[in-house]
DNA sequence: CAGCATGTGTCGCTAAGACGACAGACCCAC
DNA sequence: GTGGGTCTGTCGTCTTAGCGACACATGCTG
């Protein structure tokens, strides 16, 4: 269990971070920065898949609709962490669909310019594994917790991962801010509204929690 | 819907196929060929992870047990895939478990020595990255039919995938052997085996397939 | 500061499917 | 062959959580 927290918490380390300053330099010419607000869709399934995207500052989501019309998320991106990383991995379209929960600032550089730039930079190749390998790793948790977990244990869980990497740590407890509606919490946890709710207000009654549509606050240090 | 079964089968492509005859024989002489009885396990979770695996011959489970016993299969690896692949992206340990389902033929590999190859041929470079995108994108439709499929429509897109993968195409049908027992059907659906018995008997109920506990038969030709 | 859109809280109904139990079939090993 | 272990078929029961409905809160925009 603590190694779990461990690991969504190393994946969150900075990609380009032990790059010599002639690559980040080469970097920040070939690469585009912009700034996108809430709710802008950045790319829709079956688009063509020639950029790799990082994301410095905000939120953005990746998430799946069905026919029907129901929504799910596969994950919650960061400051720190890349998306859209199929591009390099010979995949020719998204299945996916990457929406900005929180105002961003993102990095995007095309597929080949980061392709060649990998193979001058062995460390750059080295990280990009590394980053693979946990995003598969964390991916097959997620599995995991939707056949073992049941619906208040998953919402517990991704509480729990959600305060670890975007929460400030305080003298009595945790703080993260903005907050996500309960549906958008509902979407990652694969259960409903209702539900994200219910369980959410169980723990205010408990008194562990607080919580307002802007923030969320954990009344203990210790809990994990 | 034919976009996915294209995924599922490509997926299936030999690994080593387009290496030139050097590096096919650098393979051999720095791989070990076993072979591998059903019921065997290949590791366990928390294991070192130096070793990355080929399999030949025979069909091999990925899977994981929750603390309270309770199993899921993360994926079945046919001939011609590579398994253990964390390994050579930086992850020190496995969380899985590989079983060997049928007979198979495995060679293994360790992760220093393939590393090397890789940096050598790039070729063999490009195969492993196209082949971790399918993986990557294999486990993200696997969540999607978690969460969009109920339990009778996740068999069906579990036989469908099956009978395209392993079977063989017959003038009015298809035919798999050997078959699996409901159970392990069940610990790839995250269904029970109560309900697999069920759907499978509709299915027979309705003249659409036919099976014992050797084998799978359906029977048209064109059920996708 | 009024009004509308979006988010939250709460109920009660319903259905999907897990699970236990048990009988019978199958299959391999001796 | 015979016996024991494993697999299959079928019930009935019970729980979880999804869903619709609706009232109320919140907060942004003009």
């Amino acid at each position: 269990m603590p190694e779990k927290t461990k690991l969504w918490y190393l994946q969150n380390f900075n990609m380009l971070e032990g790059l010599d300053d002639s690559s980040m330099e080469e970097m920040d010419r070939r690469s585009r920065m912009r700034k996108s607000s809430k709710k802008e869709i950045l790319y829709f399934p079956e688009e063509p898949n020639r950029t790799i995207y990082f994301l410095k500052e905000g939120k953005v989501k990746i998430s799946r609709v069905s026919e029907e019309g129901r929504t799910t998320t596969l994950q919650l991106i960061g400051p720190g962490e890349i998306f859209g990383e199929t591009s390099i991995l010979g995949q020719e379209t998204h299945e996916n669909i990457a929406e900005v929960v929180e105002d961003a600032v993102i990095c995007t550089i095309s597929k080949e310019m980061f392709q060649q730039m990998m193979v001058m930079n062995p460390k750059l190749n080295l990280q990009i594994n590394k980053f693979i390998g946990f995003r598969l790793r964390k991916i097959e948790a997620h599995i995991e917790d939707r056949v073992f977990k049941d619906a208040k244990e998953r919402i517990f869980a991704f509480l729990r991962r959600y305060v670890n990497t975007f929460g400030k740590k305080l003298i009595d407890g945790w703080m993260v801010r903005p907050f996500l509606t309960h549906q958008e919490i509902a979407d990652i946890t694969a259960t409903s509204r209702q539900t994200v709710t219910s369980v959410l207000n169980e723990m205010v009654q408990e008194n562990r929690v607080e919580y307002t549509r802007r923030y969320f606050r954990v009344k203990s240090v210790d809990w994990l």
